[in-house]
DNA sequence: GATGTCAAGGGGAGTG
DNA sequence: CACTCCCCTTGACATC
């Protein structure tokens, strides 16, 4: 078995340059597996990190070769009394290594880390597990990041929304109260004329016609204005207008929707016509 | 001592 | 049925 056959396929550039290195001194080592461990790797197993605070990490090889002696590969290999320690920092970077090529761990590609780490096939293994767990994790905390932004964006529009809404209501207000107060004055004049030139129709009979001439013919032609709910009293008879059902509560949002002519400017998309 | 991180244990589910 | 994956948990260790 050549030194980098196999591990060609699943292990990055210079992750091959490591594991084409013992190849070198094959005659020192002690088995086919060290063969495949890269040089930098055996002296720095159980180095610390860079934090120099950590104690010596171990590797399974080392473990296993103090368990069992050769049979450092064996999956079955009891940790029994062993005490659970990290992997080293070069172990770790090559898994990573390996990681980023694929988070899903090939039988093969499996082994040939084993071999070249000097861990057993089944630390691999849970390593990978544990690193999609991982991976897994931070990936719903940077969806939740997103989700909880695109919560605000939409919160501020509809608090602006709001504001506007209630900025219409009160310009409704006004106008109706104006135009009610208008047209009551208008009754009271028309109604004072009348009685007047009941009383003094013989006397006066000029003023009537000057008076009701004063009155507009649409004024004349339309019932005095009710006192309607303010959507309801202006809302135009518009077809394009949603349905909305006869006992839809006063000043619902779509019927304010449909009484305001121009909210281009409170729409976020550009094509707001179509969302119905 | 509390807390966080990480390797590993163990069970359940899916698959060929 | 062996294998793998996912998920939850445990135990060791480091850090504060």
């Amino acid at each position: 078995m050549s030194c980098n056959g196999m591990a060609s396929s699943f292990f990055p550039s210079g992750f091959m340059f490591q594991l084409q290195a013992p190849c070198e001194d094959d005659h020192q080592l002690v088995s086919p597996v060290r063969s495949l461990i890269p040089t930098n790797l055996h002296h720095l197993r159980g180095v610390a990190p860079a934090t120099g605070k950590r104690s010596a990490s171990f590797s399974g090889a080392e473990t296993c070769e103090e368990a069992n002696g050769d049979d450092e590969l064996s999956d079955d290999a009891s940790l029994a009394g062993e005490k659970k320690r990290r992997l080293n920092v070069e172990q770790v970077r090559t898994l990573e290594k390996s990681f980023e090529l694929g988070n899903k761990l090939e039988p093969e590609r499996k082994m040939q880390l084993a071999v070249a780490l000097g861990l057993r096939p089944r630390q691999v293994a849970i390593w990978f597990q544990n690193r999609r767990a991982r991976w897994k994790t931070k990936q719903l905390e940077k969806d939740y990041d997103v989700l909880r932004r695109q919560f605000d964006a939409i919160k501020a529009e509809n608090e602006a929304l709001q504001a506007h809404n209630k900025k219409l209501q009160t310009e409704l207000h006004v106008q109706a109260l104006a135009l009610r107060g208008r047209e009551a004055s208008d009754l009271i004049n028309l109604n004072k004329e009348t009685e007047g030139s009941c009383s003094n129709r013989s006397e006066n009979s000029s003023e009537i016609n000057l008076d009701i001439s004063r009155t507009s013919v649409a004024e004349r032609s339309c019932p005095p204005l009710q006192i309607l709910p303010y959507f309801q009293s202006v809302r135009p008879a518009d077809p394009d207008c949603p349905k909305v059902e006869n006992d839809a509560p006063e000043g619902s949002f779509s019927n304010l929707l449909c009484s305001i002519g121009d909210q281009s400017a409170f729409w976020p998309w550009p094509d707001h016509h179509n969302f119905h």
